[in-house]
DNA sequence: TTGTAGGCGTTATCAA
DNA sequence: TTGATAACGCCTACAA
C-alpha cells in the first residue's frame, strides 16, 4: 500500500507538522478506510465493537479529517467569505461581528477580505480568490459609495456563488440587508421638531455616500411634512470623522448663526459639532440641540451626553448571514430561486441630554 | 473519459453554479489537463502557440483553479487565521486591519474567528476547526486574561501549524508580538512629572489582563524612579469602558481630593473620567491632568483634547503575520527552528490640551 | 515540448 | 455490517 503510516508520516521530519489520515487510523483499527469514515461522520449502520475500535484508534492518533479533501468531493466548503470596508469604526466592526456570530452558529468558516477604500479597484480581484476559494457564499460588506457597483454586471451574479450585500440602494435581483437610515433620519427630525425646534440644520455624510443620502432624505421629508424650510443654509456636507464635523459646523453656525438644533448623521461628526459649537460659547442643549446617529458607546459620555440613532448592526449581520445560508441552501436543492429580499432593520432613537 | 465536460456540468441545472476544471479547459483546447496546468502555473515550457490556444479556452470558459485541489497535493494552503476577542473596539480592530493587510501582500487569505470573551471556553474547539481546515499558521489575538492561556499546555504547540501570540507575557518558546505597554505608561507618567504634577493617581484597567499589569508597572516604576509616592489611595481600577472610567475617576476624587493628574489605562477610560471630573467643577487641566491610552481618533476631539499614548496597532499585525510567514517557510524547508521572537512596538505619546 | 500514471485525503456507489 | 473501487480537481515524476 503507498499508503502514508504513522512512521512515514513521522520520518518527514520532526518539524514537518504531519497530519494524521484515514488510512492510518484504518490500520491501526484492522478496518477500511471507508469504515472510519463512516465513524467519523456516523453513517450508516456499525456494530458498536468495530465503532470503538475505530474510536479509540482516532483518539490514539489524534486523527482530525481533512476539510479541504471532504470540501473537494462534496463540492461545498462550508465557508463563507466577507468583504468589507472600515472595521476600525464603530458601525463596520459591530456588522462583522455579527456576520462573525451567525457564521459560527450555523457552522460555516469565515473568510475576512478588507478593502481600503469604499471604491478600491481590488475588489474584483478579491472576488477572484473567493470564487478559487469555492466558498458557498459572500457577504458583500463594503458601503455603496459613488460607481463602486460598476463590477455588478448584469448575468455576473448567475455564474456566482449567492451573494448578500449590505448597506446599498435596492436594486431588483439583488438580496440586501441594511439599516432603514431613512427611518433613522426621520426619527431624529421629528425628535427635534417635537422639542419645539424650528431652525434645524443637518451635517450630513458624503453625499456620494448611499447612507448619507439616505439620512439627508429622511431629514428632509420629514422637514418638509412639518412644514418647515429646507434651506440649503441649514445643509453642511461632511466627512464622517469627528475633524469634517468641526469644521462643518463652524461653517453652519457661520451662515446661519439662529438654528437651534442640529442633525449630526454620524455620532463622530457630533462629536465634532459639539466641539465647535462650544467653542462658540453657546450651549447645548439649551441653545442648540444635537442628535447623532451610530449609538457608539462613548457617545453616552460626551458633553452633554448625546441623543443618537442605535442602529442594530450586530442584527444586520445575523440576518445577512441567515439570509445568506437560505439562500446557498435553496440552490443546492435545485429549488427555484429564493426571491431575492431587502431585509430593512429598525434603527431606534435614544434620547440624552443633547436634545432635551 | 469519465470526465466533465462542460456541457454536463450545465446539464446540471441552470441553478447548480458550476465550476469549470482542468478536463474542460483541456478539452476545448485540444491539449492534455497537464499541459494546461503548466500555463495556468506558468511552469515548464510551452509553444507560444499551444499557450495562446490554452489561454484562449481559460479565458472563454472562465476558468479558475481549485484552490482546495490543489492544496490537498501541495500540502499547503496559503491560509493563515486569526483567532481574535474584541474587534468592535478601537484597539483590537485596528490590529485585525494590520493582520488583514499583511495577509494580502503575502499572498494568504485569512480566516476570521471570533471570541466573545478573552476567556471563552470556546478556544480549544476554535483550534480543532482551524485543523481541519489545514491553516498554515495562526494568529492568536486574544488578549491574556486571567487563565486563559491554560489550554497552552507544553509540547502542545509542536503539534499545532506556527503560531504568533499578541499582547502576552513574554514565555520561552513563544513568538509574541505587543505593543511595548510599559514603556508607554512610563511615557504617559513621565509626561506628568515634567509637567510638574507630583499627587499622580492611576486608573488601571481590569487586573486580570496582562496590558493592564503592565501598564501599572510602567506608571509605578516611573513614580517611585522619581521618588514619588505610590500609595494604594491614588490607583483605581476599572473596566475598560468609559463607564468605569467614571466610576473609578469619582472614587479617586473622594479619596484623594488633592491629586493633580490621572493617567487613564484607556481612551475609553480618559473619557469617563473627563466627565467625572468635570462634574465635580475641577478645570483641565489647571486643576488636573489627564493622559489616556490608545490615540483613538476621536480622543482628539474630547473636551480638553486629550493627551495620549499612540499604539501603533496597525504595525504590531504586520509585523505578527510577517513573522508568522517566516516561522511556516523555516519549517516548510526543514531548517532549524526559527528562535522564538518576542517584538515590542515602541508606543508614543501624543500631547494634547489635556495635560499642558 | 507535451502526455501518462499515480497520488493528495475524503466520500459515494455498489458488492460481498 | 463492511470493503473495494472510483471519483473530486490538481500536481509531481517520469516518459514519450
Amino acid at each position: 500500500m503507498s499508503g502514508n503510516s504513522s512512521v512515514e508520516q513521522l520520518s518527514r521530519g520532526s518539524n514537518e507538522h504531519a497530519y494524521v489520515t484515514l488510512q492510518d487510523v484504518a490500520a491501526l483499527a484492522g478496518v477500511s478506510i471507508k469504515t472510519v469514515s463512516r465513524v467519523v461522520n456516523n453513517q450508516g449502520e456499525i456494530t458498536e465493537a468495530t465503532r470503538q475500535r475505530v474510536q479509540a484508534a482516532i483518539d490514539e492518533l489524534g486523527y482530525r479529517p481533512n476539510v479541504l479533501a471532504r470540501s473537494l468531493v462534496n463540492r461545498r466548503t462550508d465557508t463563507l467569505a466577507v468583504v468589507a470596508w472600515g472595521i476600525e469604526y464603530f458601525g463596520p466592526s459591530r456588522t462583522m461581528v455579527g456576520i462573525e456570530q451567525q457564521c459560527d452558529e450555523l457552522g460555516y468558516s469565515l473568510f475576512l477580505d478588507l478593502v481600503s477604500q469604499p471604491d478600491d479597484p481590488n475588489q474584483e480581484r478579491i472576488l477572484d480568490t473567493l470564487l478559487a476559494r469555492r466558498v458557498d457564499g459572500i457577504i458583500w460588506s463594503v458601503p455603496e459609495v459613488g460607481e463602486n457597483r460598476k463590477w455588478l454586471k448584469p448575468g455576473l451574479l448567475e455564474r456566482l456563488p449567492p451573494i448578500v450585500f449590505l448597506s446599498m440602494q435596492s436594486q431588483p435581483g439583488l438580496t440586501i440587508a441594511a439599516v432603514n437610515n431613512l427611518s433613522g433620519a426621520r426619527q431624529a427630525a421629528q425628535h427635534l421638531i417635537d422639542q419645539g425646534r424650528r431652525k434645524i440644520a443637518i451635517i450630513t455624510g458624503p453625499k456620494a455616500w448611499w447612507e448619507a443620502r439616505e439620512r439627508f432624505a429622511g431629514w428632509k421629508s420629514t422637514m418638509e411634512e412639518a412644514g418647515l424650510t429646507v434651506s440649503p443654509s441649514l445643509i453642511a456636507e461632511s466627512y464622517w470623522s469627528a475633524a469634517g464635523g468641526e469644521r462643518a459646523m463652524q461653517q453652519l453656525l457661520k451662515q446661519t448663526p439662529d438654528i437651534d438644533a442640529v442633525f449630526a448623521s454620524s455620532d463622530q461628526i457630533a462629536l465634532g459639532a459639539l466641539g465647535a459649537i462650544h467653542q462658540t460659547g453657546r450651549r447645548v442643549p439649551q441653545d442648540l440641540a444635537i442628535v447623532g446617529f451610530d449609538n457608539a458607546p462613548e457617545s453616552a459620555f460626551y458633553w452633554p451626553p448625546l441623543t443618537t440613532v442605535y442602529q442594530k448592526l450586530v442584527k444586520v449581520g445575523h440576518i445577512a448571514v441567515r439570509n445568506l445560508h437560505q439562500m446557498i441552501e435553496s440552490r443546492r436543492q435545485q429549488r427555484a430561486y429564493v426571491e431575492a429580499a431587502l431585509t430593512l432593520i429598525e434603527p431606534e432613537l435614544i434620547v440624552r441630554a443633547s436634545s432635551k
